[in-house]
DNA sequence: TCTGGGGTCCTAGGACCC
DNA sequence: TCTGGGGTCCTAGGACCC
């Protein structure tokens, strides 16, 4: 029978800052999403003032002198780095694991010669905290969704292991306690139509009327349904397909009128996006650009996008540039204040793969060695060292980040000093 | 004053094919 | 008056995840 555990960092960013800032540990912590805009975590203290994930930031400032809340901008340079080292000793020590997100990671424990499945948890949980300083909780299932719902129960309990692989007594108690909105894969609506179903816990779910069910949820809640009861719908996935489509955007820290401020952030997204795909060796196919006002504000609404192809496919940070702001000139309409812009890298292939045209010359093998050159100057001064155009260094629209921590993994000059005496 | 960013999958409907 | 039965591909929109 498949085992899998499901290895979740415990309120992932706040553990990171106290790592390298340990007088953070004990206080609340909130740690807020770009733009210093909304609280995206929050440490056990935090939560216990009863701060609800994504609450603007602005509705719980004052919390900060009343109950010595500690509210810090987000620092992925940081949490990225962490996460990577937590990964690596799960991969030192299970035999397959599918890293899910930054702070989770699902470990196939199957042929694991171990008496004691649970034991070895506590024993994995323990390394993971010496090597790293991050505290994580582990849940065990027959399927993912039960390692899932495991996982939550581990989190409220003090030994942050909760094994649902074995005892199906356990299950039946587990799923009775767990509110059918916090299973995976059960978002808000279907909450809604199970909750007027009379479908309240995830035991009513997994006893729902399958044709109900396909009929509400489709062939995405069916599979729930089966993964709660027992069965492994999902494997684990250890060796990804390639990602379809590449995304960078911001909101940015003011609106603008300004066509020039829009176009400068278009043409800086529109790098980033292009050094992620030469990251991940894809090239895109087409391209979109798009730009859109306040959704939250008062003033008149914009959203546009315009789409454009790249021919050949490429991942060349000058023709996607080009192209971008080609893109652009075609959203663009004065008279809003824009609050958002972003670049969507589309049908994404590796090179090898890519069709070839007829008629358009192949791409040019210099441009390639000079983007080789410029991701290799980045990678080792740091990013922006080299890019396109001109820098912006204060640009209103560019990201608010008021109390941002050292980057202590990853910048030189940022790395911690230990003193003595 | 102040509300993130980046993904995936599925479904329905239309155009088109034989 | 009667108006098939499959397919494929594409797109937009809606749901979900972290």
């Amino acid at each position: 029978m498949p085992t899998f555990a499901l290895v979740d960092c415990n309120n992932f960013y706040a553990s990171c800052e106290r790592v390298f800032n340990p007088r953070l540990v004990g206080k609340p912590i909130a740690v807020l999403s770009n733009n210093d805009g909304c609280v995206i975590a929050r440490s056990n203290e935090a939560k216990t003032l009863g701060i609800p994930m994504g609450t603007p930031a602005f509705k719980v400032s004052h919390l900060c002198k009343s109950a010595g809340l500690v509210m810090l901008s987000s620092n992925y340079a940081l949490y990225g780095d962490l996460s990577a080292r937590v990964m690596s000793v799960l991969a030192e020590h299970a035999p397959r694991i599918e890293v899910y997100s930054i702070d989770e990671c699902f470990l196939d424990l199957h042929g694991l010669a171990v008496a004691d499945l649970a034991a070895w948890c506590h024993a994995l949980r323990q390394t993971v905290l010496d090597w790293t300083g991050i505290p994580v909780s582990v849940g065990l299932g027959p399927s993912k969704t039960l390692a899932k719902v495991a996982n939550h129960i581990a989190k409220k309990s003090a030994a942050g292991v909760c094994d649902l692989a074995r005892d199906a007594s356990h299950v039946e108690a587990a799923l009775k306690a767990t509110p059918v909105g916090d299973v995976w894969g059960i978002g808000r609506q279907w909450a809604k139509r199970c909750a007027e179903a009379g479908i309240i816990t995830a035991w009513d779910l997994r006893h729902a009327p399958q044709a109900w069910v396909r009929q509400q949820m489709g062939a995405v809640g069916l599979r729930t349904v089966l993964e709660l009861g027992g069965t492994a719908v999902h494997g684990l996935e250890d060796d990804p397909d390639d990602r379809q489509t590449c995304c960078c955007s911001r909101t940015f820290g003011e609106a603008t009128r300004s066509r020039g401020d829009v176009q400068d952030a278009v043409v800086l997204f529109a790098q980033r996006a292009a050094e992620k795909l030469r990251r991940d060796g894809l090239v895109a196919a087409a391209m979109q650009t798009f730009i859109m006002t306040d959704r939250f504000g008062q003033g008149p609404q914009c959203s546009s996008g315009f789409t454009l192809p790249l021919s050949p496919p490429t991942s060349d940070t000058q023709s996607i540039i080009d192209t971008a702001v080609r893109a652009f000139a075609q959203c663009w309409k004065d008279g809003f204040a824009y609050r958002k812009a972003g670049v969507l890298l589309l049908d994404l292939t590796r090179p090898q793969d890519a069709p070839r045209d007829l008629f358009t010359p192949p791409p040019n093998p210099r441009h390639a060695a000079l983007m080789l050159a410029i991701d290799a100057a980045n990678a080792r001064f740091g990013r922006g060292s080299i890019r396109f155009g001109l820098p912006v260094p204060q640009a209103a629209w560019g990201m608010r980040q008021r109390n941002r921590s050292p980057s202590y993994t990853t910048r030189w000059e940022d790395i911690p000093i230990a003193k003595t005496g």
